[in-house]
Parts: structure tokens; C-alpha cells; sequence
DNA sequence: AGCACGCCGACT
DNA sequence: GTCGGCGTGCTC
């Protein structure tokens, strides 16, 4: 859509709706004619459905068929630069247009007018007997200026009940009015004063300030280790942003961040942004929806779908954390909302912020490139150093069985503990133990419905799917042999860690941070006050605890099993075990005490954890990328996975291999394909899995000829596929 | 997505 | 005979 039309009543518009229909279809424009952009309420056969008007309507239909437009909503119409992302991230990841518009209007009553409510102010008329409660409730109206308020909160206010300020409307001292229940959000103050800057930091701030000055669409890596203060110099660019009257979004991966997230911008900017993620009500979600298009919402802090809210004037996008493997939308529309962020920016004219302390590759290849400014904050924010790191040799650690802290490690913690400082010991393992073998007969208990073990989870006395969810009361005796008494636990989960501290430090005070073992968003984050305010002296953690969470007492990270992500065939195994160990190691020293994290490994010679330990970055990046262009894979190369799944594995091969022999399309541009073959999880929650992944050069285009290779084909039955542009993941 | 249409198997 | 299973196709 390039400059936005207006169509009178009667003529014919071309409508996208959000039903999954692979056209557009024409209607009539209503009474009083619509902007195209228009979000509006059609009918479709016997229903009403909401759609957009995209653009003129074709004049070939049959004029008898038309219908008109039954009702324009009361909305912002969606913009030009709106539905030019939603077309380019439907290109970009083969999915359709209607299902893109649902995901860009997922916020309940879109249909309902806006919605109103009665308040209260200060009306002409004298009351005519002036009683007690009366003058309270005059008094709190004069109190607080012209103010509007809710009857409720006026008569809590005044301490009355709400039937002395109804009398005092009868009277019209107290005048009722109707206003929108959806308020503008808080004025976001940019110039209140920040915290002082150093002058690194200073720098970097004014380099992303000049950014924004410029107006025009840019992307950069603002790189930095914990505690470097990466927060304080992107929040001066979301300041400017806000100085010359456009949007910020700050996408975080992890709604647990955002209350620290709003508490700092408040401190900042004297108010609270508005914020978008699965937590939020329902209200206050269809209130931002409507505030960002009307430029009423100045900040928006987010998860990854935040991307899609119809912001009016959208000047900066932070992706805090942006090597966080959550950007990526592992259902429904699959992106990276990484990815998308530039791409949201480059229709916008606005800038990008990737930061991170350890970037993903494809981001340091853009940066490599010259695609993407690249700032490095290179001190950490006062006295306090990087963590010294240092390897276990466990081929030389006298461990019993079934324990996994080295008499190394234990010394350590003692040593901290003495000092009254923190430890905190990292296994990305939930749970008790990863498998439960049956000592009679050697079965590996397995899921149900899932081709996948089950973990058991002793807190909760349940075996647990991490596949589909799924979990059964932990069995007496073994589901193959029935022999009972034999299962046993292999291998260690957090809980099973627990239970180890426990036996070796008995008059440690222990916190587990697990993402499981918390019911609410809240306590988990008073878990984390508690552990920030030193009410623990171990601390055990799943990769959570690498995302962000600031203990000022912690200084010695014991890295548990070094070598686990390692083993994987996922191309990406190298960087994500890189990442997460480099992050984890960064809770280490923050404050003033200076850190040290251990890394209990059995391949203390294995590249990715001599990277680690050299802390050489640079290299570790430049040999991956190496590797990585050697094998034509992203970010040298295209990848594309598609995953075929039904009720049976036949049916899910018969699709799998027709594709195989129909791979004239991407032949054609010299893609290769791989598979079909079963899925690495061949089975989740009873549907079998088949997958091909299709390989090409950089330079290739590889969506059409994707499209044209599986548009030979539609799923029958329960047959399902779907594409994954640039696979995070290879499950 | 819904909802109708339509063509085969198990009943009153 | 008919009720109802869900495969296929249409919606401006």
C-alpha cells in the first residue's frame, strides 16, 4: 500500500480477513466510505468477519455476488508501512496473509466500539444541604483539579459510600460524564536526568543517539558483558526517540525480566511504559492495542510478538539479550522476531538495538559484514572485573557415583561460604534425574505419546514429558517387566543437585531456581529477591539463572556439566553451549568482589571450552564462522526445514516421500534436499513426525522455489506441514 | 475457520 | 428405508 486511498460508498474493495482464505475478497465500500487500511466487519456467509481493506477491489466479480461492508471499526486504520511488514514476514516464512493479520490483531473487542465508562468531576450547582460526607467528597474533587474519577474511586477517596456522590450528581454539584475506558499511557519524560554516564558508555550512547537524529532506517550491535551498563546506553537512544515524538519498542526475551525492566524505566523517565506479553490482561491488552496506533503508548515494553502491534510512528526497536534462542517462535507463525525487528525497522525508517553480551553468530557475521554498526562497551560498570574462569579436569576428580560436585568445586563453595559470599552451581536439567532405568530388565521409561524419556520430577513425585507436557504419578514397578522396587534414577537434574548440597553442605541455606518449580510469575521473582538480598548461600540454577538476574553477592559460578550441550548434531551446538556457559559466567562478580567460575568438564581440550576459558571472543566467533561457511550453513547458507506429522508414520512418509521425488523446483535453484527421514523426536504427543531439510546458497531465493515445491501438494486428512525458514532448532 | 453438501455403513 | 459418519468445497 503506498499512500492511502479513500473509496466512497459502493465501490468495490479489495478485503483480507483473518479467515484462511488464500485471496483477497471484493466488497462493496460501506455508507460513508473507507480508508483503505480500514479495519472493518464484512460479511461471510452466514457470519460476520473482521478484515482489513487492502486495496481497490477487482471489477471482474460478479457485481450480483457483492456485498457491502457491514461496519467500519473504531480503530486506526492499518497503516501503509503496517501492511507491508505483514506482507514481507508472510514472504519471508510462507505463511499466508490471513493468519499473519491474526497475529497482528491479537488483542480482544477489536469489533466492540471503544469501550466507555462514567466519571465524575466538579459540577456548577451548590448542593442543597452541605453534609459531612458531602464536602468530603466536593473536597476531594477541588483536591485534585479538574481530575476526573471513577465513582468507585472517588468514593474511596472521599470515604463515602457511592450513594453520596449519586445524590450530589441529582443535585449537579457532581457532574457525570462519559470518557474511553482506554487511556493514553503516561508522558514519558526524556529528559529527567539518567544515571551519570561513563565515558565509554557516553560514547556508545551518542553514537545510537546520532542514529536516531538521522531518521533512517539502521541496525546496531550494541555489544557488552554483564554489568557493563548496556541498559543505561540503549535507554539514551529510547530517550531521543521519545524527544522527537516517535516510538519505542524494547522486545526482552522473558517476561520474567520486565518487572526489573519497568521499575528502571520508571526510574528513568518518571513513568511506567506500557507492557505486552502473555501476562497482561485482557483489558489493558486491547488498550494497548488501540494506544499504539493512536502514538498514545511512547514506550512499549514487550515480548516477541509486541512486534506486531500497529504502532503509529515506530522510531527504535531494542532487542535486549538478542542471541536469546526465545526470539524464535517455535509454533504457529514461525520467525524470528530478531530478524523481523530489522526488518520492521527497514519499512519504518527506524533503528535496531541488538544487545547482547554474546551475540548470536548471524548477528556477528552482520556486524562482520558491515551490514550492522557494531558498539563494543568494553568495562564493566565499576570496580568490579570479569570472572577469572578456570577448567575441573574430571578424568582427575575422585567422584563417587551418583555424585557430581569434585572435591575442587566442594572446596570453592566452602571457601565462599566463609566469606558469607554466594555460590551458584548451573545444570540446564530440570528435574530429578533425566532418566529412570528398571534395574531387572534395562527399560528406559518412556513417554506415552512422545518419542522421548520421561524425567522425573521428585518434587512433584511425577514422572514428566519435557516433549509434550504429559506426566503420570512416578510407577511402583517397571511398565515392560512389572518387576516392582527396580527403577532406579540415572544422571543428575537439579533436584537431584539439591539433594547432593544438601547431604555435603548441611548447613547451607539453598535456593533452586528452576522454571518448573515456581506456580507464578511472582514467586519466582521473590525467589530471586530473596537470593539478591543474600537469604541463600548456595544457589542452584537451570539456564534460567543466565538470563539477566543480578546477584550482587554471587561470585563463584560452578558449571556442573560443561560438556552437556555439546554432544548435540545441532549445528548451532557449539554457539548455544558457548553462550550459555559465557552468560552463566557472567552472574560471577558483579558488585565489588571479584568473581571466579569453574567449569567441571571431561574434554578440558575441546575447542568450544578452551574458547571459553581463553575468553578469546574474537576467535571463537571467527573459527565458528569458519566452520559454519565451510559447511554452507546459515549464516553463509540457507536452511529450511520442513516437518510432516500425522496420526501415522505412513501417512507422515507417503507425504514426506511424493515431496522427495517432486523436487524439480528446487533443483532448479540449485538447492539440495535432504530426507525425508523420521524426525530427531520421531513422535510427540502421538503424532509421528517425518522431516527433509532443504540446503541452498546464500544468494538463492529460496522461498518461491519452496513454494512452488510444496504448492504441488495439500495434506490430506490429518496430514500437517510445515516450513521453518532458518531452524533454530532441529526437533 | 465454519458450514453446507454429499456419499457410504449401522440401525429403528 | 433413514440417521449420521466426516471428506470436499465455498465463502465476495
Amino acid at each position: 500500500m503506498a499512500d492511502p486511498v479513500f473509496f466512497d460508498s459502493g465501490a468495490r474493495v479489495a478485503v483480507l480477513t483473518t479467515q484462511p482464505l488464500d485471496r483477497l475478497l471484493t466488497y462493496r465500500a460501506p455508507e460513508g466510505g473507507c480508508w483503505q487500511g480500514a479495519y472493518v466487519e464484512a460479511p461471510l456467509g452466514p457470519r460476520k468477519v473482521m478484515g482489513v481493506v487492502w486495496g481497490a477491489g477487482e471489477t471482474g466479480f460478479d457485481a450480483s455476488k457483492l456485498r457491502a461492508i457491514s461496519k467500519v471499526l473504531d480503530v486506526a486504520p492499518m497503516r501503509g508501512e503496517m501492511a507491508e511488514f505483514l506482507a514481507r514476514v508472510g514472504d519471508y516464512t510462507l505463511t499466508p496473509l490471513p493468519q499473519m493479520l491474526r497475529l497482528a490483531t491479537r488483542a480482544p473487542g477489536l469489533t466492540d466500539p471503544p469501550s466507555m465508562r462514567k466519571v465524575y468531576r466538579l459540577g456548577e450547582a451548590e448542593p442543597d444541604r452541605l453534609t459531612d460526607a458531602r464536602t468530603r467528597v466536593l473536597a476531594v474533587l477541588e483536591d485534585f483539579g479538574g481530575l476526573a474519577f471513577t465513582l468507585g474511586e472517588l468514593a474511596e477517596q472521599a470515604g463515602v459510600t457511592t450513594s453520596v456522590v449519586k445524590g450530589l450528581v441529582k443535585q449537579g454539584a457532581v457532574r457525570e460524564e462519559e470518557s474511553p475506558r482506554d487511556l493514553p499511557y503516561p508522558m514519558l519524560d526524556p529528559d529527567a536526568p539518567g544515571k551519570p554516564l561513563t565515558e565509554d558508555q557516553a560514547a556508545a550512547a551518542s553514537v545510537l543517539v546520532g542514529g536516531i537524529r538521522s531518521g533512517l532506517y539502521g541496525t546496531t550491535l550494541l555489544r557488552g558483558v554483564t554489568g557493563s551498563g548496556k541498559t543505561e546506553v540503549y535507554m539514551e537512544a529510547v530517550a531521543e526517540t521519545l524527544r522527537r515524538g516517535r516510538q519505542a519498542l524494547v522486545l526482552l526475551p522473558e517476561i520474567a525480566l520486565t518487572a526489573d525492566f519497568l521499575t528502571r524505566v520508571e526510574a528513568r523517565f518518571g513513568a511506567r511504559p506500557a507492557e505486552w506479553h502473555s501476562g497482561v490482561t485482557m483489558t489493558e491488552r486491547r488498550r494497548l492495542w488501540r494506544m499504539a496506533g493512536e502514538g498514545a503508548a511512547p514506550l512499549v515494553v514487550g515480548a516477541r510478538s509486541a512486534l506486531f502491534l500497529p504502532f503509529r510512528d515506530l522510531g527504535l526497536i531494542v532487542v535486549d539479550e538478542e542471541h536469546d534462542q526465545s526470539y524464535k517462535q517455535e509454533d504457529g507463525v514461525l520467525y524470528s522476531a530478531r530478524d523481523m525487528a530489522v526488518l520492521r525497522a527497514s519499512v519504518n525508517a527506524a533503528r535496531v538495538i541488538l544487545a547482547t553480551a554474546t551475540p548470536s553468530l548471524e548477528t556477528w557475521a552482520n556486524a562482520e559484514a558491515g551490514k550492522y554498526e557494531r558498539l563494543d562497551l568494553t568495562a564493566r560498570f565499576g570496580p568490579a572485573v570479569l570472572p577469572e574462569l578456570r577448567a575441573i579436569d574430571m578424568r582427575d576428580e575422585d567422584l563417587p557415583a551418583n555424585r557430581w560436585i569434585s572435591p575442587t568445586l566442594e572446596a570453592h563453595v566452602r571457601d565462599r561460604m566463609a566469606k558469607g559470599e554466594q555460590a551458584l552451581l548451573f545444570l540446564n536439567r530440570r528435574g530429578y534425574a533425566p532418566v529412570t532405568i528398571c534395574r531387572a530388565c534395562g527399560h528406559q521409561v518412556a513417554c506415552d505419546h512422545c518419542d522421548a524419556r520421561m524425567v522425573e520430577h521428585r518434587f512433584l513425585k511425577r514422572l514428566v514429558c519435557h516433549q509434550c507436557g504429559e506426566s503420570k504419578p512416578m510407577p511402583e514397578e517397571c511398565p515392560s517387566c512389572h518387576v516392582a522396587g527396580k527403577l532406579a534414577p540415572v544422571g543428575p537434574g537439579v533436584e537431584r543437585l539439591a539433594e547432593e548440597v544438601a547431604e555435603r553442605f548441611p548447613e547451607a541455606r539453598v535456593a533452586v531456581l528452576s522454571s518448573d518449580l515456581f506456580a507464578s510469575a511472582r514467586a519466582l521473582k521473590e525467589q530471586i529477591g530473596l537470593i539478591a538480598g543474600g537469604g541463600a548461600d548456595i544457589v542452584i540454577g537451570t539456564q534460567m539463572v543466565a538470563k539477566g538476574h543480578n546477584f550482587p553477592l554471587l561470585t563463584l559460578v560452578g558449571v556442573i556439566d560443561a560438556d552437556l550441550g555439546l554432544q548435540g548434531s545441532d549445528l548451532r551446538a557449539a554457539e548455544k553451549t558457548f553462550q550459555l556457559i559465557r552468560q552463566v559466567a557472567g552472574r560471577a562478580g558483579r558488585a565489588e568482589r571479584p568473581g571466579l567460575a569453574l567449569l567441571q568438564t571431561f574434554q578440558p581440550e575441546h575447542p568450544v571450552i578452551r574458547a571459553i576459558l581463553s575468553g578469546e571472543e574474537e576467535g571463537f566467533w571467527r573459527a565458528e564462522a569458519d566452520e559454519r561457511r565451510a559447511a554452507g550453513v546459515p549464516p553463509y547458507g540457507r536452511l529450511a526445514g520442513v516437518v510432516i506429522s500425522a496420526g501415522s508414520a505412513e501417512a507422515a512418509f507417503d507425504l514426506g516421500n511424493a515431496l522427495a521425488r517432486a523436487d524439480a523446483p528446487l533443483r532448479a535453484v540449485g538447492a539440495q534436499l535432504y530426507g525425508p527421514a523420521p524426525a530427531p523426536i520421531a513422535r510427540i504427543r502421538g503424532r509421528h513426525r517425518v522431516r527433509l531439510l532443504v540446503k541452498s546458497d546464500k544468494t538463492v531465493a529460496l522461498q518461491p522455489a519452496l513454494r512452488a515445491w510444496i504448492g504441488q501438494f495439500s495434506p490430506k486428512g490429518d496430514t500437517r506441514l510445515s516450513v521453518d525458514i532458518d531452524p533454530q532448532s532441529f526437533y
